[in-house]
RNA sequence: GGAGAAGUGGGUGAGUGGCUGAAACCAACAGUUUGCUAAACUGUCGUACGGGUUAAACCGUACCGGGGGUUCGAAUCCCCCCUUCUCCGCCA
């Protein structure tokens, strides 16, 4: 969410920003965020009057009370009955304002950084690098979702069975592949001064606000009614909700986390035939790098972790290249995205792997997640998170890539991770 | 799940209706002293929103787990919820 303030100080930067995401009514957003902001002050200053004058009667009474003046006590307790309502119906006025504002606040996306190009979707990403040969496979190369078959070690319908679909069940080398990949990213990133943990899986709704996956994209998280949790959709949900109503010192800082968990997703509406076997799933695994930052600090962080996450693809010897994605393919919440895509070689795609977000102080907004500066103010924080890496489309581009006649090989960097070279 | 107790500022902790945004101590920060460190001493030391100012100063409002209520006035009384602790029950 971004700050009244900064809409307030900066329109006509926000707006400039907001046009590259293509955003129709960002005028009309901006304009009814200012407006709601203005009458809420103006309200306030109604309120304000109205109970410094109530305290102002409250003492006097008290201090007749004191002294002992019944009579007069009484007789100015008599003249502030009227005012009372007065002032509950201005507070209630000032509140309505407020949530008029958050509502419209609630729908304006982050402002995308100065580099992030304009752009309509996916076409207008630039590529910025792009690394490794595409493999040359021979005209009877499989798809992912025949060789798993082939070798019998990933199985949706068993996941229909005691699921449904979306829900793979993984056995014998794909679930020692999975476990491989997940011990993998943990290694690396904890190499990289990453911290590992292991937060919760569902989480409540107070941290779907935290993070921007409520109020507006609640159709997309499991739900548990009878308890009123989600089940996240990325471990950045837990991990960056760690921060949440937090003043930090300036010696917490950088605070770099790496956390394994699987992942939910509904997906409504969003299946079709792009989307078979390991491309789209309900459940997934996914190592998650998460970044707390100074705001000076913020960009050099998000290199920094695409740097990592290009070291994860290339030891893995998986084809890639690295999206800058335009203003009108990023996330709602974020400032700047990198998406990483590995090239599957049967299905002949690129499939999204990671992406890398910083999402300045649009999060930390809304955490209410701050820390004290040099000069001693409160400034919210830069947050970023990046997946290292989401499994199944690994999986996939492994499978499908490293397909040869005696079996599927195992890039040579996870061999001590599965103990085995070959899937046959 | 049942019964009981408790939740106050970064920490410990005082505060049972009015002059308490909140004692005291610790921590932190700045300074004095000091060859350095330590100790001692002095001072500062919540946040949000609003008004005000070139910027400050300054002023107002709100906040003592969260929400509601009683009252002229609530950290203090009442109700609901959450969390923690103790005992019991159950159980990986």
């Amino acid at each position: 969410m971004l700050q009244v303030t900064r809409i307030r100080d900066e329109k006509d930067k926000v707006l400039a920003g907001l046009r590259k995401r293509n955003l129709k009514e960002a005028d009309l957003l901006i304009e009814a965020a200012l407006d709601h902001d203005k009458e809420r002050r103006r309200k306030q200053v109604f309120r304000d009057e109205a109970s410094a004058e109530l305290n102002v009667l409250s003492a006097k009474i008290g201090g007749l009370m004191k002294e002992g003046k019944k009579v007069e006590a009484e007789e100015l307790r008599a003249t502030i009955s009227g005012k009372k309502e007065a002032i509950k119906s201005l507070e209630e006025e000032v509140k309505q304002e407020e949530a008029r504002l958050q509502e419209v606040l609630y729908k304006i996306p982050n402002v995308p950084a100065e580099k992030v190009p304009a752009g309509q979707g996916a076409d207008d990403n630039l590529n910025v690098h792009q690394h490794g040969a595409l493999p040359s496979l021979p005209p009877d190369a499989l798809p992912h979702w025949e060789l798993i078959k082939k070798y019998d070690i990933i199985d949706f319908d068993l996941g229909v069975k005691i699921s449904g679909a979306g829900f793979p069940v993984y056995k014998g080398k794909g679930a020692k592949l999975q476990r491989a990949l997940i011990n993998f990213f943990l290694d690396e990133a904890a190499g990289q001064n990453y911290r590992e943990m292991q937060p919760p899986i569902v989480v409540n709704e107070a941290s779907g606000y935290g993070t921007g996956q409520l109020p507006d994209k609640e159709g997309q998280m499991y739900f548990i009614n009878a308890d009123g949790l989600y089940l996240i959709p990325t471990a950045e949900v837990p991990i960056t909700n760690l921060y949440r109503d937090l003043i930090l010192e300036e010696r917490d800082l950088p605070i770099r986390n790496v956390g394994y968990t699987p992942c939910f997703r509904r997906e409504a509406g969003s299946w079709g035939a792009h989307v078979r076997g390991l491309n789209r799933l309900h459940q997934f695994d996914k190592v998650e790098i998460v970044q707390v930052r100074k705001p000076e600090e913020s960009y050099a962080a998000l290199d920094e972790m695409c740097a990592y996450v290009q070291g994860l693809l290339e030891k893995l010897e998986l084809p890639y290249r690295k999206l800058l994605l335009c203003g009108g393919d990023m996330g709602f919440n974020s400032a700047m995205t990198y998406d990483f895509e590995v090239f599957s070689g049967a299905q002949q795609r690129w499939l999204e792997v990671s992406s890398v977000s910083n999402f300045e102080t649009f999060q930390a907004n809304r955490l209410r997640l701050r820390y004290k500066n040099k000069e001693g103010k409160m400034e919210l924080l830069h947050t970023l998170n990046g997946s290292a890496l989401a499994l199944p489309r690994i999986v996939a581009a492994i499978l499908e890539n490293n397909q040869t006649a005696e079996g599927i090989r195992i890039p040579k960097i996870l061999q001590p991770y599965t103990r085995f070279d070959r899937i046959d």
